[in-house]
DNA sequence: TCAAAAGTGTTATCCTTACACCCATGT
DNA sequence: ACATGGGTGTAAGGATAACACTTTTGA
């Protein structure tokens, strides 16, 4: 085992807090990314249950029973232990968050548990629909918060950190940022858990849709890199469905055929054989995900083909 | 303020269990990374200091206590809390770890508080030096491992898991999978914290061995699209230097011409009009970071340009 | 026949990789 | 003079982004 520790080397007597597991278990059925709720504005949150060895292990036996579906995909996203996060008591708790994949959002179990679509809670982080000017309007009320700013720098601070986040002042917008943009709002003062009422979308609990918006930043950053958008589809699919699939999650649209060259040159998939009709239009043909590819590519480097 | 969470949503008791925080203190000295490490077997550990909203805080707080030095970017990294990780107690203990940067490592105030070579403890993790074949050579062990498992599916497995971490059978060498390498050593049993030989590396307590292999291996993945580097040099330095900087933390070499196109073209750094003989050879010219890029290329997604 | 989605060919551009060479200083 | 690092030009190859068009079905 591992050697035994100096006495003087903990210089701190061991503290005790408050501790739980939160879930962000995401799904995607038709094209439209849900994610598990309780009573549609909480996250769910388990213990840490102790007979198991590893957090991951227990949050799994948790949601698995929950929803009766496996879980794909599972990681660590990020411990919230901030002071004052949980209203209720004086004490800290610290929250230990998950994003967990699965397949399909069917009926669930329990009561009171429910899947939502996630952009529900953070709808400007949807733009798939090109007419949707959602993070515009939001910025523009950003911009006033800026100007409030007491001094230059701060002023100059803040201009600059908007137009990056939403992608003004003729920068791109990046789809990853979901997380800068919820704590930007939040900062501004616009969403309701911090006070205000220009931002749209449902809240959430707690600091819950912060939780949710640290979920999605780290899904997405992931899809481009790993293959996890196949831990949400079934066994076959069309590439359509596909493609479908990573637009949800993405919040755009993709270039067709570029995204097929990817997906080809990777050799990710293999066709079926079968072809199903119920796409509407001209049949497609089905694929299933190569199962072999999965540890290589864990670090492949590719990016989304963007549409336009 | 956020919602009022419905009585029924928290199934849970809330949990207390044991916590501290765990620091990764990083810098780079003459193209050696270092770590701060205690009695050069440990990760400092700290305690949580409920005077500070954020565990972040308090981290910095804490560190700079210790040392004396600003500490520059500081990220969290993961939170250990499997059962059986620390040895003595029968209790869960949850560590929230940290990775801070830091600009040199000189004296610390601290007794027992030493800055270490980070290759010390992760020596396979160092191949910048062409002749240095001590991961093939661990491979090999491996292999060994490999074969003896009992089936053959689980043969395939290790078989292919070994060659993705070590960069086997024309697979290319993937320094971002570091903590890939530690775990796989462990799980074969090679490294003393599991009760091997084999392994070389100066061990540590508990599995702070296993929490330095994550720090390594998200400081370089982070080293590729984020300007971290920075955090790390003095105000001034030569391209050299930098390139020097690089390398040791991804513990490998570069393309010195690709490197410099790239520090260019991303308009990182800018002249500081002098130059400086004490690096030998051609005295080089001294440049500085460009903070106003910082917030920018937050996102910027730039490969290392390798030698070779 | 037309809407709707599937599926293909081709080109310009940029980034990455790689090659090989010259420059200025201290010893 | 020569070792040592600093500093540059340029071309091949591949991946990405963007162009528009054909095919096959159901209604």
């Amino acid at each position: 085992m591992a050697l035994p520790p100096p006495a003087d080397l903990r210089r701190h007597p061991s503290e005790r807090v408050a501790a739980e597991l939160i879930a962000v278990i995401v799904a995607v059925t038709d094209s439209v990314p849900r994610v598990l709720t309780l009573g549609g504005a909480a996250l769910p949150s388990g213990p840490f249950a102790s007979e198991h060895r590893s957090l991951q292990a227990a949050l799994r036996a948790w949601v698995e029973h929950q929803t009766h579906h496996p879980l794909g995909h599972v990681e660590q996203l990020y411990t919230f232990a901030d002071r004052d996060r949980a209203a209720e008591a004086g004490e800290r708790v610290v929250s230990i968050s998950y994003l967990g994949l699965t397949r399909e959002a069917r009926a669930v179990g329990q009561a009171g548990v429910s899947w939502q679509d996630l952009y529900r809670y953070l709808p400007w982080e949807d733009r798939r629909d090109p007419d949707a000017t959602l993070a515009p309007v939001l910025a523009q009320a950003l911009q006033a918060w800026a100007e409030a700013a007491p001094d230059a720098m701060l002023r100059w601070e803040r201009r600059s950190r908007i137009a990056i986040a939403f992608g003004l002042e003729r920068r791109a917008w990046n789809e990853d940022l979901a997380l800068q943009r919820y704590e930007t709002l939040w900062e501004a003062g616009l969403v309701p858990e911090a006070g205000g009422s220009t931002a749209p979308g449902e809240p959430m609990v707690h600091d819950h849709r912060r939780i949710l918006a640290t979920a999605l930043a780290r899904l997405r950053g992931t899809l481009k890199y790993r293959p996890v958008v196949f831990e949400l589809m079934p066994p076959n699919f069309t590439l359509g469905q596909l493609q479908g699939a990573v637009e949800a999650l993405a919040g755009r649209r993709l270039h067709k055929q570029n995204f097929r060259r990817l997906i080809e040159q990777q050799e990710l998939v293999e066709e079926t054989g079968a072809v199903t009709s119920e796409t509407g239009g001209r049949p497609a043909r089905l694929f299933r995900f190569r199962r072999e590819v999965m540890a290589e590519r864990a670090v492949s480097g590719s990016k989304l083909p963007l549409a336009r």
